[in-house]
RNA sequence: GCCCCCAUCGUCUAGAGGCCCAGGACAUUGGAUUCUCAGUCCAAAGACAGGGGUUCAAAUCCCCUUGGGGGUACCA
């Protein structure tokens, strides 16, 4: 079907061969884009065939949207379109306003944006959005970066790296944005408004009484050179706003929103300098991705709406706008709404069935390592997951599936897996609720590959932390402990969970005995006190000491009294652990040792 | 109020008009294994929000309704 008979939309799909020149330009173009520092690349698009010939066509290839515009050159025959595609390297950014907190679903969008500069051999930009931010900016920054090194997300620009279009502090480039205010007033694209909040206020009332869109009432505009110049001379207060065009109209391809068109005679003229002449945000912002040469900004949904006034003024400033891709947020368990982590939406997740489980290991870890849990410490920060003992890759894979998916059935993925196949394409549209039981069993495949040896690095902090162990850490305790985390085995999926095994730290007389268990397994059974009697002289007889020996010893004893095993196992675990479960028997009582496993079964007896 | 976005099992998702009386994973339930717990294995249950079109054919395209969410600041 050629686009000359086309009834409808028709699907071109265009075959990707390695880079080569197009049939039109037999490789002048490549060679001339080559030869400048632009990279050259050679994708397969997919347009509807009653597109092609106009000049706005847009195709869904994940590399570049806007590459009919930049092509180089083109071909259409045989229902083949080919071209030579220049691009740009890559580039996006990140940008937190250091609140001493990251954020989980912030992380997401973070991690987002860094698989994409990655996926294409890009750079990925830290940029500090602190234009309103009167606190100490290093404390409250140091948390984000930490983050960021603790999953291993490293920058190319940002913050301690530096970079070519240093420096990467919002607060710090005020000059850059005074000079674009300039422009944008001088051309009368923006002018300065005096009218005074109250006023502003008014007017925005009276809009939504009458059940209109709020549009600014423009009075200042109408006041004359002289009144302005005196305003100016006696320092009247007053914002500047961005002009908006109301007759026009306002879209974006957005990578993963599609086409989305805005009325600006909707849009109210935006503040684009508060009173004290700094930046606000929608500006500042874009002054930035134009300077810094963002080519993709990939963000949440949330700012979808502010895309419209950025798009004017990348437009208005001579920009060449970059690339929208508009991702779902991250959205508290359960639930469509923004995940957030005020005090009071806190209340509610504690509440909330599958979020209650991460509050629960932070009541339960927290205070044994000396840690509050609360509003400083909380599901909704990445550092929670560090604190209590996730690991990384865990992290990684579960924010990489939330809003996105590999497949139709690859779960598990590492991080070079991600960078690998991540595309924007495959990002979904709606937003995705927080999954804590699937981070859960993340973090379970995950702890499930590391080493013993790796397994014991991790929990030794925890342990020292929570005063089990001594510290500096003696070489008795780093065997005794990976002796314990090899009879653990799978059963341990948080670094913390070695915190529920105190059994094996406290000492023979403090050990608390599970009461519940202990009625059951041993004062309640008739027998249990004197077959766990006679075994204990077994015990104290036996020569070697191990697992194994043990298990045989048992064994053979139980066979010998004719009784089974069960009827004297459950009354052992409890005497010796105080618990009703844990790892197998023979490793427990191995791993206390002769002494221990005699002197806790003589207090259980005598507890009976 | 106004503007914008979104809609498949409880949850995360697969799905680009026929491969779909909808696939996977997590969670749930049952069974097997074991001294307990964890794990592992097997099995079960479980979804296209509703209504109209378009089409030989719709989860998929269009429209409407409903529902959910976001924005609407001299916040980011």
């Amino acid at each position: 079907m050629s686009p000359a008979n086309a009834t409808g939309p028709t699907m071109v799909t265009i075959p990707a061969p390695a880079i080569r020149p197009c049939s039109m330009c037999s490789g002048q173009a490549l060679a001339a884009m080559r030869s400048s520092s632009r990279r050259l690349k050679w994708t397969t698009i997919r347009a509807s065939a009653d597109r092609l010939s106009s000049p706005t066509l847009t195709t869904t290839v994940d590399l570049i949207s806007s590459w009919p515009t930049r092509r180089a050159c083109s071909s259409f025959a045989n229902d083949r379109y080919s071209a030579c595609v220049p691009i740009m390297t890559v580039r996006t950014r990140f940008a937190p306003s250091p609140t001493g907190y990251m954020h989980i679903g912030g992380m997401r969008t973070a991690l987002f944006n860094w698989l994409w500069a990655r996926h294409n051999e890009g750079q990925f930009i830290l940029r500090i959005d602190d234009t309103d931010q009167e606190r100490n900016i290093d404390a409250a920054l140091a948390p984000i970066l930490h983050a960021f090194r603790w999953l291993g997300l490293g920058w190319d620009e940002g913050p301690e790296v530096g970079g070519p279009h240093a420096p990467y502090f919002q607060s710090k480039r005020g000059h850059l944005y005074r000079q674009a205010v300039e422009t944008l007033l001088f051309r009368g694209q923006a002018y300065r408004d005096f009218d005074p909040p109250e006023l502003t206020q008014a007017d925005r009332e009276a809009a939504e009484k009458e059940k209109r869109p709020f549009l600014n009432v423009r009075r200042s505009l109408d006041l004359s050179d002289v009144e302005r110049e005196q305003y100016l001379a006696e320092g009247r207060p007053h914002v500047i706003r961005f002009l908006v065009d109301r007759n026009a109209r306002i879209s974006i391809e957005d990578h993963i929103r599609g086409h989305v068109e805005w009325d600006c005679g909707l849009i109210a003229d935006p503040v684009i300098c508060r009173g004290d002449g700094s930046p606000l945000y929608n500006f500042a912002t874009v002054v930035d991705d134009a300077q810094l040469e963002i080519t993709h900004v990939i963000r949440a949904e949330e700012h979808l709406t502010n895309t419209s006034v950025q798009a004017m003024l990348f437009d208005a400033l001579g920009y060449a706008r970059p690339e929208f891709a508009h991702i779902p947020f991250v959205a508290a368990p359960g639930s469509k709404e923004k995940l957030s982590k005020r005090a009071k939406k806190l209340e509610k997740y504690r509440k909330n069935p599958q979020f209650q489980k991460l509050f629960e290991i932070a009541d339960d870890v927290l205070p044994k390592i000396g840690l509050q849990p609360g509003e400083s410490m909380n599901p909704v920060m990445v550092s929670y997951y560090e604190a209590v003992g996730f690991l990384p890759e865990a992290i990684l894979n579960g924010l990489s599936r939330l809003g996105w998916s590999y497949d139709d059935k690859t779960e598990n993925m590492s991080l070079d897996f991600v960078t690998e196949h991540f595309t924007l394409e495959r990002v979904v549209r709606g937003p995705a609720g927080l999954d804590p039981d699937k981070l859960l069993s993340y973090q379970e495949h995950w702890m499930a590959q590391r080493s013993t040896e790796e397994r014991v690095d991790g929990c030794l902090p925890f342990l020292v932390k929570a005063k089990y162990i001594g510290n500096p850490i003696e070489a008795s305790d780093v065997r005794y402990v990976t002796h314990l985390i090899q009879a653990l085995g799978e059963r341990l999926k948080l670094f913390s969970d070695i915190l529920q095994y105190d059994e094996y730290f406290v000492s023979d007389a403090d050990l608390t005995f599970d009461e519940k268990a202990f009625d059951k397994r041993l004062r309640k059974p008739e027998e249990a006190g004197t077959l766990l009697r006679d075994f204990r002289e077994e015990l104290a007889s036996a020569e070697s000491f191990d697992a194994e020996s043990l298990e045989a010893l048992l064994h053979h004893w139980v066979d010998q009294q004719e009784i089974k095993i069960a009827q004297v196992i459950h009354a052992l675990r409890v005497a010796t652990t105080g618990k009703p479960a844990g790892p197998g028997m023979f490793d427990c009582l191995a791993l206390l040792g002769k002494d221990r496993c005699l002197a806790r079964i003589d207090r259980a007896l005598e507890l009976i």
